[in-house]
DNA sequence: CCCAAATAGGACTAAACTAGTCCTAAATAG
DNA sequence: CTATTTAGGACTAGTTTAGTCCTATTTGGG
C-alpha cells in the first residue's frame, strides 16, 4: 500500500551521493557512476531537484549540482514533492481539487487527519537521516542485472 | 504524493454504505446503486472485501454482504490492506523483498519509521470515521458525467 | 424439482501513468 | 572557439490500474 515511485527512491540515493560534498559541485556523469543509477535518469531527476530548489546547478564545463541546504534541512516530504508533486492520498483533499459534494462532507475530514499525520512523518525525517546508509535502491535491478550502490560513508 | 488508488478510494464508499445496516445484507447491486459506483466494480470490490474478511457474503437468492465487525473495529489501514496489499513505502521496506545489501544497510531505518508512521496514523481512522460523509469519490466522474453519491445518513 | 437471484473466481481489455531515453539549445571555462 | 555541462522538453516503451465480462456455484422460492 501507498508506495512513493521509483524515482522518488532514486531521488534520495541522488541526493544522498551530494551529503558529503557540500563544497565541491558533481556532474549528473559523476553521480551516475557513484550511484549506479542511468545517467540519463540521473539527468532527469537533478533537473526536477533544482527546479524545486533542492540542488543548485552551475552550467558549463566543470559545472554540477550541489545542495543548496544542510542535508538536515531537507526533509523527506521535500523529497517527495519535489519528484511527485504535491499530490494528496484522496483526489478530494489534493488542494487543487474540488468535489461537487464539498460543502456537506465529513468525510474529507478523516482523510485529512491520515494525510496531516503523513506529512508530518515525512517531515519529521531529514536527507542526514536518509543518507546513514543508502540501500534505498537496492532490490532494484538494471537490465536484470542488480546494481551496485557505493556507500559514501 | 503518495496516493492510495481509487479502487480503494470507491472501496470506502462502498463499506460506509454498509455501515447503519449491520442487520441486512445488500446485494452488489443495491450498493451500486446507493454508492453510485459501477456495478461490476462494486462487485470486485465486495469480493476482495469478503476475501479479507471485512465484510461477509451470503450466496444465492437474496444474499448480499454485511460488514463483518462493527464500524469502529474496522480501520483504515484495514481496508487499505484488503484492497492494495500490504506493499509498503519503499520496496526495500517490504516484508517480502530483500535488497542486497540489506546486512550493512541504515537507510531502511528511516523509510521504515515513515511507514510505522503512515500506519499507525490510518490504524487510528475508523470505517465509523469515514463514514460520517462520504464524499471520498466525487471529484471521480463515470464516462465524463460527474456521478452522484447519496448519503446514507 | 426447477428457475431466478446472487456470489465466486478469474480472464480479459483499455486507459492511464511511470520510467527511461534522446535531442536540441544555452551557458561557461579554458 | 571548442569542449563540457546543464535546461528543457518531446517521445517511447513498459507496467500498473481500472473496469468489464463470462462461467460456475449456491440457495431461496414457486
Amino acid at each position: 500500500m501507498l508506495r512513493i515511485s521509483k524515482l522518488t527512491d532514486y531521488g534520495t540515493v541522488v541526493l544522498a551521493s551530494l551529503v558529503d560534498r557540500k563544497d565541491e559541485v558533481s556532474s549528473a556523469a559523476e553521480i551516475a557512476a557513484r550511484t549506479g543509477v542511468a545517467p540519463p535518469t540521473v539527468s532527469k531527476l537533478l533537473k526536477l531537484l533544482a527546479k524545486a530548489k533542492l540542488v543548485s546547478s552551475t552550467r558549463g564545463a566543470n559545472g554540477g549540482y550541489r545542495l543548496t541546504r544542510a542535508p538536515e534541512d531537507i526533509s523527506a516530504a521535500d523529497i517527495v514533492d519535489a519528484l511527485e508533486g504535491p499530490v494528496s492520498i484522496t483526489e478530494c483533499s489534493a488542494s487543487d481539487s474540488h468535489c461537487a459534494y464539498e460543502e456537506n462532507c465529513d468525510t474529507g475530514d478523516a482523510w485529512q487527519r491520515i494525510n496531516r499525520a503523513i506529512r508530518s512523518a515525512l517531515e519529521d525525517v531529514s536527507l542526514r537521516d536518509l543518507a546513514k546508509g543508502t540501500c534505498t535502491a537496492p532490490k532494484m535491478h538494471f537490465g536484470g542485472t542488480p546494481i551496485t550502490i557505493e556507500r559514501t560513508n
